[in-house]
DNA sequence: GCCTTATCTTAATAATGTTCAGATTATGGT
DNA sequence: ACCATAATCTGAACATTATTAAGATAAGGC
């Protein structure tokens, strides 16, 4: 068999030395380790030589370890959003039910996808979240947030009392209750019981979601 | 100068070669180390070495590097607690208004422990969180929300509405928005909105704190 | 005093992050 | 088409790290 022929063949000048996107690359595989190993275990050579490179490579795309985590962070942070957006396209319209079933969506794809990988979530907040460059009013799941609660607003179900604080109430609530369910600080139930007292905090005399 | 003597006879027994308490210093020093350059970049050998002892001697107190870590967050999450009910002690009395200002203090002094050394506070809940051993039932800061939960509604300040949800929502309010300040997601007042909405929200027609 | 056990040290191993000199490929101007 | 320059990758090196193994030293029970 031939296999080193037909190889040297298949792998094409993308592989012969320059690599291509090497950067992406690298970030992906950073994602993939994270994944199983948690961020605290990254290795920068293991993720060199899974992608084929030498460890040396990555230091022409990024200046060391931290700078290539922070950029698999940032990345990760961006699935987390993606993850969100999907999540609410399964409720569209404008009713009052469908807002509230938006915003219900919102809380839950966050923590949903938190539950699915609990280390790409920790990646995506630990030391090394994008942070500064990552503006916080530019941020989607932010912006994803108060475009929720104006639709929630619009159809009356926000006091006025707690209408300034709702974003930043909503947020810290969602963002803690996974954290500590990921700590097994709290059961894993908690998550309902936060979204369920998010209506009723937001809107005083509140029916329930859903 | 005979230092060398000097030191020799001031290093007594407890230096010579068994330390003492050689578990509680190296968690100690752990910290200390944690709190100056982050969990992710601990060295064992170098919390070794800075106690003054071999690296190796660490292996006899703790099966691996990640144990000691544990550790270290476990100290560091009573460290937490012991800031919090030194918080509390400053507003005794059982009115309205010092229930109100204890709750308000257990808030603030989580937040103010997390910006005070965020390092630190990462280190209680990241990747090394005591979890399991921890029973989120007996934690510290878990039981004296309960009991400051317990005050306020006996002044009447939480709605029954929200009540079975009061304790879970608000440790994952205060939580995330600590998280989510540390990591420069919100701006540092959003601390204070989150006290003032949580009394909102607790109770329903509610006057802020203070 | 002696034996067992706990504790510490020294030395070694493998893996890691990072750097540097040199090789290889792409690119742009002529 | 050609050549110079820059960009990209490799290989070998270095210091540091976690971890282990073998042996030295102290403590405590008999």
């Amino acid at each position: 068999m031939n296999m080193s022929l037909t190889k040297s063949v298949v792998t094409r000048s993308k592989n012969a030395y320059h690599y291509g996107d090497l950067d992406v690359a690298l970030i992906e595989e950073s994602k993939n380790l994270v994944a199983k190993f948690g961020f605290e275990n990254l290795s920068l050579r293991q993720v060199a030589v899974t992608v084929g490179v030498s460890p040396s490579a990555a230091y022409h795309h990024f200046p060391d370890k931290d700078a290539l985590l922070k950029a698999a962070a940032r990345s990760a942070f961006e699935d987390l959003a993606d993850f969100q957006e999907k999540a609410l396209m399964n409720f569209v319209g404008s009713s009052a039910l469908a807002a509230r079933r938006r915003f219900r969506a919102l809380g839950m794809s966050y923590v949903a996808f938190a539950k699915k990988n609990p280390n790409i979530f920790r990646l995506c907040f630990g030391p090394y979240c994008g942070g500064d460059e990552m503006a916080r009013e530019e941020s989607r799941p932010w912006k994803m947030l108060v475009t929720g609660l104006n639709e929630l607003e619009l159809n009356g179900e926000i006091h006025p009392k707690i209408r300034p604080y709702a974003a930043i109430l909503t947020w810290s609530a969602i963002h803690g209750v996974a954290n500590l369910v990921l700590d097994d600080l709290l059961p894993e139930d908690a998550v309902e019981s936060v979204v369920d007292s998010l209506f009723i905090a937001l809107k005083s005399n509140g029916r329930l979601g859903d």
